[in-house]
DNA sequence: CAATATCTCGACATATGTGTCAAGAAAGTT
DNA sequence: AACTTTCTTGACACATATGTCGAGATATTG
């Protein structure tokens, strides 16, 4: 291969770990599994030892990708530029409607299988650790007292891992009309028309 | 045996429950297997045949414990007496302080389980429909307009889970302390002293 | 085109799981 | 004590998973 650096040349290893990653979301890491992920790849089962040291290796690959992603966006969120705790909301907002901010479904796999897991427990905790600051910062960039800042974070930080463990199903539509009725429930204050006109632009392209 | 009605003379069939339940709790569904069970138990793995056509048997009572109980005792406690709003919010809440009324391990495991288990699916979406119109039910009694009272609803539901989901540890006093906040999200309405303390005299025994 | 680095495969060894069966303990009944 | 129902067990048959190894296919490069 000529062009950049050295993206490894020929093709799998990505294949392998975005395998993986489907399983993983799609129903847990006790899913993932050499022998299966072989098969749906139309492999065989051994190759895999050769991109990956053993199963516990591409685990650990999926945990740095949730890593590097997730908890990184939220935080920017909540320190975009907004005029008033309703706009601020909604930039928070945007993570539950735009999959390559926040990815719902990731990060329910991770949460189920830190259950089970030990080793990963400490490492969700400190991801929850700092959302939590981050979105408790928004409400006290507002003047929110400390206390019912944290109560409110957390309202929203529960509230967003219900409603992906309950798998709802709403069309955009329906979600994007009831992000007003959220916001006021979150913030106590019901944002203007202009910003949720702003916020329903960002989202009907 | 004498005594009174059939209470299965001998023990077992409930310790094989319960000792499902207890590693379906911890380490949900790919745990429950009859060889682990059995070792726990100190029993061989096959004498658990007599008790259980097969895995499945056991499992699906496991949903029937689940649903003769969870999804019932929520909405006797959205119908309690109450004169407030916020009087009927911290009687709701007693199922998230009350582990008699609300098993929040069972719930969480058995919606992971549902995950993966297309056949589960709709009985875990018909209890939180009940569980929806319940407590949609206390905020429209209490007059609030519908779409308002649904979303409001809906935040309780995902917080809760939420709450579960995240595997909080907060001590009992945390939690207790926290809920009159909680209450005044989700209501809009603060509680007033009395509310609160009689909700917390329910809570300290 | 030959040498080399990269990747794939089938056979093997081993572990854990499911479910059946017939032999037999153990407890209750007559 | 003899009989029957209730429960437990080990041996067997089978399926699925993990990981190692050496033989070989398939590029990439010299």
């Amino acid at each position: 291969m000529n062009a950049v650096s050295h993206p490894k040349q020929r093709g799998t290893e990505e294949l392998w770990l975005d395998a993986a990653y489907r399983l993983l979301t799609e129903s847990g890491v006790e899913a993932v599994k050499v022998m299966p992920l072989a098969k749906s790849l139309g492999l065989s089962r051994t190759s895999f030892y050769w991109h990956f040291k053993d199963r516990e290796a591409l685990l650990e690959a999926m945990v740095t990708r949730w890593e590097a992603r997730n908890t990184g966006n939220l935080e920017a969120q909540c320190v975009a530029y907004a005029e008033t705790i309703c706009e601020a909301m909604l930039n928070i907002c945007d993570c539950w409607l735009m999959p390559e901010l926040f990815d719902s479904r990731l990060d329910l796999a991770i949460r189920n299988w830190a259950r089970t897991d030990p080793a990963l427990r400490p490492r969700v905790e400190q991801a929850d650790q700092r959302r939590l600051e981050a979105i408790t910062g928004a409400f006290l960039r507002f003047g929110y007292p400390p206390q019912e800042a944290e109560v409110r974070a957390m309202t929203v930080l529960y509230t967003q891992l219900g409603y992906i463990s309950m798998q709802i199903d709403e069309c955009p539509e329906t979600r994007i009309a009831r992000i007003p009725a959220y916001v006021a429930v979150f913030t106590g204050r019901e944002p203007s028309e202009a910003e949720f006109a702003r916020f329903r632009a960002r989202h009907v392209a």
